[in-house]
DNA sequence: CCCCGGTTGTACCGACCAGTCAGCCTATAA
DNA sequence: TTATAGGCTGACTGGTCGGTACAACCGGGG
């Protein structure tokens, strides 16, 4: 029957993908502890309680796996940033939301952001390529906010490329201190972040 | 006589140094390119056209050689946070050189500060430990100043720690993009980023 | 002149690296 | 029950790692 033998492999691969996504989740733990080069293979055996064929038929490589943490990051990145797009609203709501989408990231998953910040010149080729791409089409995307607010004479005449960086920086750089569990929720920092960047860029004018 | 073998032994020292400080600094170059952990000694001894037992004649060990560069940097930072201190002026004032301070060395010393801010966490035992003060003595002069404007009354009510970590997260960030010999000096980056930090924290009521 | 100590090249070390492979185990389908 | 295939094992490989040992070199002072 197609029907049973459908039924069967979706639910393996279904299964597969489950335990592929542990191994991605479990192995940004230790990469984030450890680094990426500085981590063995054995060791991320150990971290997931497999033997090397086991991991390596879950992972096609090491650095297969490195790009699949950024991958999961990047995904959840975007996809933050589509909720603000479809949302709508001025340029300054949009660039608020988009920094309570980003610190809610960074909260969320502060192994794999930490390895995304610290490793990401360890891929090499087509997948360091597509995933400076990526990272670029965020950047742009802050930029195009601000562009617009400049537009709209919300904000007052500033650089967008320059001032997209400066809000990145301001945000990216809490993966040192923000984890979940802390005393700080991502609301907690995103208001006052948000707060400093609106008067900071706001124009006096208006 | 002594005092012409004390100049002779000096002279010698002098030497040594000078040469350890290039290696120090052409070495900072390939770890930023390649990563600490990525990059062989043999490479090491490629760019600095030395054999294994003259590199290591300068060099305690590869770990050594990574603190070194720490150093570099962080001398620099603290140096640069002294003129400030000695300077003197208002917070806002303050806070401003620290920021023409800090992207100064950031803009001397690409390849140092990426090193310093992607491999420390490399540094083990003693030398992590030593490292990571010198850090947050940094970050806590920072939050002085700010919490001096906000006593002052110069800046509004903000949490200075957090806020120190934004405005340092905004200024280390810039080692991503800003390079000696580029379109951008410094200075460029600095105004407009004091520009918007002073706006956003700044007293409405003053 | 030789000799001395800072300097340097090179052979070598054990440890560990990422990745492979032949084959075993087990659950499912026929 | 048997055939099949996905899940998994761990010994093994060729190569590279950081670091060391040691002999040779060299320039300057006695």
């Amino acid at each position: 029957m197609s029907q049973a033998a459908a039924t069967g492999d979706s639910r393996r691969r279904a299964n597969f993908e489950v335990r592929r996504q542990a191994i991605i989740d479990t192995s940004a733990l230790v990469f984030a502890r450890q680094g990426y080069h500085a981590t063995g293979i054995m060791e991320l055996c150990a971290a997931n309680r497999l033997g090397k064929g086991a991991l390596y038929h879950y992972i096609g490589s090491k650095e297969e796996l490195l790009a699949a943490i950024h991958d999961r990051v990047m995904d959840e990145v975007m996809a933050g940033a589509d909720r603000v797009a479809e949302a709508g609203g001025s340029p300054s709501q949009q660039l608020s939301l988009l920094g309570d989408e980003l610190l809610d990231v960074i909260h969320r998953y502060p192994d794999h952001v930490w390895v995304f910040l610290h490793e990401f010149p360890a891929l090499t080729g087509e997948r360091a390529e597509q995933f400076r791409e990526r990272r670029r089409a965020y950047e742009r995307r802050v930029e195009a906010v601000l562009e617009a607010g400049v537009e709209t004479g919300e904000f007052r005449d500033i650089e967008p490329r320059l001032t997209a960086m400066a809000w990145l920086g301001m945000h990216n750089y809490t993966y040192l201190w923000l984890k979940p569990g802390g005393p700080l929720s991502a609301r907690d920092v995103a208001k006052p972040f948000a707060d400093i960047f609106m008067r900071g860029i706001a124009n006096p004018s208006e």
